[in-house]
RNA sequence: CGGGGAGUAGCGCAGUCCGGUAGCGCAUUCGCUUUGGGAGCGAAGGGUCGCAGGUUCAAAUCCUGUCUCCCCGACCA
């Protein structure tokens, strides 16, 4: 039995591509760092853009679209904005092509007057609108989500992770006052960590950017980060405080209660198809992809084991009322009698595939009134007996949410196990090297940062507000509520109020 | 943009040094046998060898140019 699957032990990077390839996620397209999206892929997409969206309907955001292409003069209004984004922006500078003898090349007569940018994101030209639909404070809050696609121009791409061309939503907010439009900041943040977390399964740490860290055009930047497999951080999501820079850029004013002009303060915040990058690299293992219940596109494989029609006739008396019984009960089940494949093969298939539980009906199982049942995340393997299909359903949603919860469970324990506090720099420069987060004193300053990151490749991924890292780690840090301890960084000995997380990140 | 690797059937590759009928494995189609952990045998279909020039009686192979992808760094969700 010949496994695709590189191990993670011999190389993380390269089972990583084999996974998304064994459980047909995504392929690489003719064009660099893009990707097509297949079916599986698409389906664990569709049902984190499903919860999400419920959720921010939830919190009283609703969708709207925006155009792909932005004018180029735009990106320039925010000073800070335009230096992050200039270098990796696509740019459409022609509108036709014209034949020439048997290809095509670019018709130097359709040159555009104004060049436009294909969005990084979407800041720019949602205040450009914002500034027309915005009089007075009684147009406040807006609270728009949109789903789109948006462009970088990465020099180094990797499936999911980072490519050129990716899904995401992105919600911008406008608000009357400063306090509010930091309330919805941290409010989303909170909807991201609840998304990862309670559906995910993905644990998180939710913090702030330091300065350099921060989004072009942001006064801050929070976010949640999550702990890989291998030890490297990976920024999930982030909810940014714009302050008043594009109120300002785009001039986009109110007249408050009072009768004043203000400008108006501002909020946006996005999660991205690198999610499911996220995802692989937090259960899976050596099979394949292993995918929480909640997100499975199929969450129950049955998989008939029959000689020639007639037996297969004869499972599908006890395997079709069961599937039927799960269907009905909400579950997403694939009755799997395709019978170009063999059992083996279907197994092997299903797990690289991430399918959280699997039925095994034979002939032996039927004689004998049981079934086997396969977890996906823990392989185990048990005979249960055969039930009527009401009650099978009811003990597999059951056993469903468990590993919804064992998942997580197990995840956290990781990122905890991979936590430690370190309390020089040499401790550091050892740690760092065994991947995981590593909580340190830092003097605050840029300078330090960067020479860390230069020295070590580290970088701050928070300054930690809320999460789950353990007893200890949680009191050092002052998490859950408490009053982070104070000390001195590990670099320069200057006085530190809180440590900070440093890991190296994808 | 710097360093490395690679473009030959849907996928993975050999052949290139030393020019001479385009091959192998997997996949696909058909038939028979199979079916409790990636089935076996037999047959069949599928290629302008990344592209453009050049050398030659003859180019996947030699020469020149060019494009693209992947991996490692600098940049980043």
């Amino acid at each position: 039995m010949a496994n695709r699957i590189t191990p993670q032990s011999e190389d993380y990077s390269q089972w990583y591509l084999d996974v998304v390839k064994e459980a047909r996620l995504a392929d690489h397209s003719p064009v660099r760092g893009s990707m097509v999206i297949r079916p599986n892929g698409f389906a664990i997409w569709e049902r984190m853009r499903d919860r999400l969206d419920e959720m921010f309907k939830e919190t009283g955001h609703q969708n709207a679209y925006f155009p792909l292409f932005i004018p180029k003069s735009f990106l320039s209004k925010e000073a800070q904005h335009v230096e992050g984004f200039a270098k990796e922006c696509a740019v459409v500078t022609h509108s036709r092509l014209k034949a020439v003898d048997g290809g095509v090349e670019v018709d130097p007569d359709s040159r555009l007057e104004e060049e436009l940018i294909v969005r990084p994101t979407s800041e720019t030209i949602i205040w450009d609108a914002y500034r027309s639909w915005i009089q007075s404070y009684r147009d406040l809050p807006i609270l728009i989500n949109q789903w789109a696609n948006v462009v970088r121009w990465e020099m180094r791409t990797r499936l999911f992770l980072r490519t050129m061309e990716f899904l995401w939503q992105e919600g911008h907010t406008a608000h009357a006052t400063k306090e509010e439009a930091v309330d919805e900041t941290t409010q989303m943040l909170e909807v991201y960590r609840t998304f990862a977390e309670e559906t995910m399964a993905m644990p998180v740490i939710t913090g702030v950017k330091t300065a350099s860290e921060r989004f072009a055009g942001a006064e801050d930047t929070y976010c949640i980060e999550a702990l890989m497999q291998d030890g490297k951080a990976l920024q999930a999501g982030t909810s940014h405080f714009l302050g008043q820079n594009f109120a300002k850029a785009f001039d986009v004013k109110f007249q408050s209660q009072s009768g004043e002009l203000e400008y108006v303060w501002a909020t946006s915040w996005g999660v991205s198809t690198r999610l499911i990058g996220g995802l692989i690299m937090t259960h899976s293992d050596n099979q394949g992809l292993v995918v929480p219940p909640k997100l499975a596109p199929v969450q129950i494989a049955i998989v008939p084991i029959f000689r020639g029609d007639e037996e297969l006739a004869q499972i599908l008396t006890t395997a079709k009322p069961l599937a039927e019984a799960l269907k009905k009960a909400g579950l997403r089940v694939f009755l799997d009698d395709r019978d170009q494949y063999k059992p083996g093969f279907k197994f092997a298939e299903h797990e690289a595939q991430g399918v959280p539980l699997r039925i095994a009906i034979g002939p032996r199982d039927l004689a004998n009134g049981q079934v086997e049942l396969a977890r996906r995340d823990t392989l185990e393997k048990q005979t249960i007996p055969i039930q009527a299909p009401e009650d099978f359903a009811r003990s597999l949603s059951d056993l469903l949410d468990q590993i919804q919860h064992d998942l997580l469970q197990k995840a956290r324990l990781r990122m905890q196990q991979n936590s430690r506090i370190v309390d020089t720099y040499e401790e550091f420069k050892t740690e760092i090297e065994k991947g995981g987060f590593l909580l340190a004193h830092w003097d605050g300053t840029p300078e330090t940062e960067a020479r860390i990151k230069e020295e070590t490749k580290a970088t701050i991924r928070c300054i930690p507000m809320g999460g789950d890292l353990g007893g200890t780690l949680n009191q050092e840090l002052g998490l859950n509520g408490g009053i982070p301890n104070s000390g001195a960084c590990i670099l320069s000995g200057k006085p530190s109020s809180q440590r900070v997380i440093f890991a190296r990140a994808y």
